[in-house]
DNA sequence: AGTATATGTGAAGGATCTTTCAGTTTTGGA
DNA sequence: TCCAAAACTGAAAGATCCTTCACATATACT
């Protein structure tokens, strides 16, 4: 284990109740703090008034701000990665167009469930300790959807990793865009219809040609 | 103008070429001590240290340190916008499938010219100022993007605002990703040809149907 | 009840950062 | 050459912020 990643762990584990409650306080009122005044003010101070504790406690569980803002996101995060990897595992074998159709629809419940949540992780996302989160959780849910897109009984990827890939940040983008505010008013209620056609579509691209069906392997 | 509004605004502009080459001086800074730092040590200090200046003389063409940084991220995302503001009005008229190609040739172009400036940019953009310009840019590129899909010959959309929104930040997501270092290895050099590939699927769900050709209204 | 352990408290030290301003240097033109 | 305006300088004041630590309180168990 790195020093860096050392210091962003926890620094003890909760034993009474009482304590678990007090860290589910911290991770709230950082998510308060965060969509009321932003990461620059997002302080330990703040954060720990605002959970109703003294900033003492915060640091019996966590080394440092970071560490606590790390530990918000780690959470967040794997509750997307753990939605993304049960869509993925319940629909192998499954036509793409089920996938694409059950992978944004599970996207979306997750993301769209605390938006407030979703939209202030975003900043913690970007700093140090975020990134190499991020990078995690994204490789495991490209390696969830790569596994279903490979196990498509109507289509044939020749880099489903890669597929997989790009079709998570394509779905990733305009939910960003839509939790961060910028986007036409509409934008919201087709969001998961246009999302469903657009990864519907790239996948159709990749169909073996159905016998029946004037299903086609499209080139553009 | 809104008091905030103006807090961000340069103070002064430069009269000498002397001052304009220190203004440059201190963008080109910004963005290197951002990528070596990180948002929270980039400090005008650091900022000024860099540009080979004294920290009064940054004060004295901007307010404050969120000023020097938005006019950063402004200049950059002018660039972005402009360059798809060229596409969108050269391409209309064009079919469908050279108006995927064009967008996201031009846009991949901007946005991988310098890579490191572009992901440092990242971390303002979600700041208090940044989110604003961003919406501001994001509304410039969808209607650029609206009018060019507008006048498809070979397809209609129902909502063209709508579907710009969609196709603009579902290419912002994958090339973020890459930016970001989220991604795996074999991304960087499908990516091109996977937008064009995405898109150019996703504009084709809205073709006309053409009587020589087997197009088809796709449904999901 | 008594004690060991877990948990909580908050003032204060030390470290940055931001921003100002009185004074210095450079530039362009008379 | 000489001066007024433009540009630059950098030490220091003021404002947070992070983190610690000596001490207080609560809990579980005997």
């Amino acid at each position: 284990m790195s020093t860096l990643a050392a210091a962003l762990k926890p620094r003890k584990s909760p034993v009474q109740a009482r304590s678990a409650a007090t860290i589910d306080a911290l991770h709230i009122a950082a998510v308060q703090v965060l969509t009321r005044e932003g990461l620059s003010r997002c302080t330990t101070t703040r954060i720990a008034a605002r959970a109703g504790i003294s900033v003492g406690s915060l640091y019996q569980y966590y080394p440092n701000r970071d560490a606590l803002l790390a530990a918000v996101l780690e959470r967040h995060l794997d509750g997307v990665a753990g939605a993304v990897d049960r869509v993925c595992r319940e629909h192998r074998g499954k036509p793409v167009s089920e996938m694409a159709s059950a992978l944004i629809g599970a996207f979306l419940a997750v993301k769209l469930r605390d938006p407030k949540e979703s939209k202030a992780l975003y900043a913690v996302a970007g700093e140090r300790g975020g990134a190499a989160l991020v990078a995690r959780m994204q490789g495991r849910m490209v390696e969830a959807i790569t596994a279903m897109l490979e196990s498509a009984p109507d289509a044939r990827f020749d880099d489903a990793a890669v597929t997989a890939a790009i079709s998570l940040n394509a779905m990733v983008g305009p939910v960003r865009a839509f939790l961060e505010g910028h986007a036409p008013p509409k934008f919201e209620a087709g969001l998961h219809a246009q999302l469903v056609q657009l990864l519907g579509a790239y996948f159709q691209t990749y169909a073996l040609a159905a016998p029946s069906r004037n299903g086609r392997r499209a080139t553009f």
